[in-house]
DNA sequence: ATAAGATAAATTGCATGCAATCTCAAGATC
DNA sequence: GATCTTGAGATTGCATGCAATTTATCTTAT
């Protein structure tokens, strides 16, 4: 998405982390008021950020009621992971044709990085647990592929946070460990394998009760307004 | 996506049909402004529905400098071919899993409109080229992939218009119509094989000179405005 | 003449106001 | 007691106005 005009920028990138890190529950309301007064801004500003969150499938805007972290449906949830299998593997096939020079590196200091967030219990490991997958499609350098990869780890977030068990928050970082490994010995047939079953392991993890209602939006949303990009 | 308020849809399907038939070609500004005017509508409508193209693909909007449609480098079309050829494998795979009763019934009468508005040269049959794969897409009832197929299918035609021969109208409709026939058998390698060739064939047509500068905004907006949804 | 600079016109970024629609609770009816 | 109606409050849809940025035009100097 090439569009950007500065003030929303910044709402956009904390709701989207708000959600990411299931800070915000699906089936949240949105308000854009509520969402204009604690950015300081209008609501003019809130609609623009809710509307690019919506065109990645992390907000439900229903006209005339307002926007809503996204609820994916049960059935939705099959749909999602077959297209995110059939994604990666394309991902993986380019990585082993071609593997930028310091692909490696960035995703062993990325798993590093898991790791901290992980011993800390940060909320930043679900998140960055998803952005793993990201990663891995940025290395491929198509920018279609990493639009695409980014919504459907997403929306995979959206259903983990939905139907998951509470915090999964190991999130098979051992998995990624592998799948580094044989990448970097190009070995596409094992990295598939690896791959398929790590993506088989989130979707079983996507098989729980619904979750408890979810606490007040304003605390939630001054809390990720004033974290800078600590990424 | 879930979005749409009324007014902007409007617009948002007149001007994605222009672009999509090539009336408006990759680079042609879209000021907010003169699309308000002509449909009647404050420039806040205007710009929701491009804000929405955006999302799409099909529009490009950088900061300050406003909206125009998008105009795909050489490079990607690459990118957006070779996920496309990922994306359409795994339609076929599913509808050859499981088709619809009335999936082949609705493939043949799009084929027979295909034929109708190419017999008339309507600037229709290069859109309906496209919505065939949508089509297709549409038969396998998953709406993420309804979605990202439709993205590859519009910026695909988005590469077609501006490095592809002018008009290149004929579009393979016989190889549509040879696709229905190996899914109606269920033949999953035949039909990617077919869809497969057929790909190439459009990629290739996308090997050619700039194209010429494109007549006067406001009067195709004015001929696309007053077009009712005739499919 | 060409290039650089200044001024004016056009266009977007953003905020705000009003009308339309939805939500939800209180009261009326069966 | 349950359902339907009514109305107030909340929230979005849309238009408009102003400031900021960009783009175009016209000087001016080399």
């Amino acid at each position: 998405m090439s569009t950007q005009q500065s003030r929303s920028d910044a709402i956009y990138a904390s709701l989207r982390r708000a959600i990411l890190e299931q800070a915000l529950k699906p089936g949240v309301k949105l308000p854009e008021d509520s969402i204009g007064d604690t950015f300081g801004v209008s609501r003019t500003s809130a609609r623009n950020a809710l509307l690019r969150l919506a065109a990645d499938g992390l907000v439900d805007i229903r006209p005339n009621r307002g926007a809503s972290v996204a609820m994916p449906a049960l059935e939705e949830a099959e749909e999602v992971f077959a297209l995110r299998r059939c994604l990666e593997r394309e991902v993986i096939e380019r990585l082993c044709r071609r593997m930028p020079k310091d692909g490696i590196d960035a995703l062993i200091s990325h798993v590093r990085e898991e790791e901290r967030a992980l011993k800390a219990s940060s909320p930043r490991s679900i998140r960055l647990a998803g952005e793993f997958h990201i990663l891995l499609a940025e290395l491929t350098g198509s920018k279609l592929l990493i639009d695409f990869v980014s919504q459907v780890v997403s929306r995979s977030s959206l259903i983990l946070a939905r139907y998951g068990r509470p915090h999964s928050a190991e999130c098979g970082i051992d998995e990624h460990i592998q799948l580094i490994e044989a990448l970097k010995n190009l070995e596409a047939n094992t990295a598939t394998d690896i791959m398929e079953h790590h993506l088989h392991a989130v979707e079983d993890r996507a098989k729980a009760h619904d979750k408890e209602a979810s606490p007040d939006i304003a605390e939630v949303l001054e809390r990720y307004r004033s974290m800078a990009d600590n990424l």
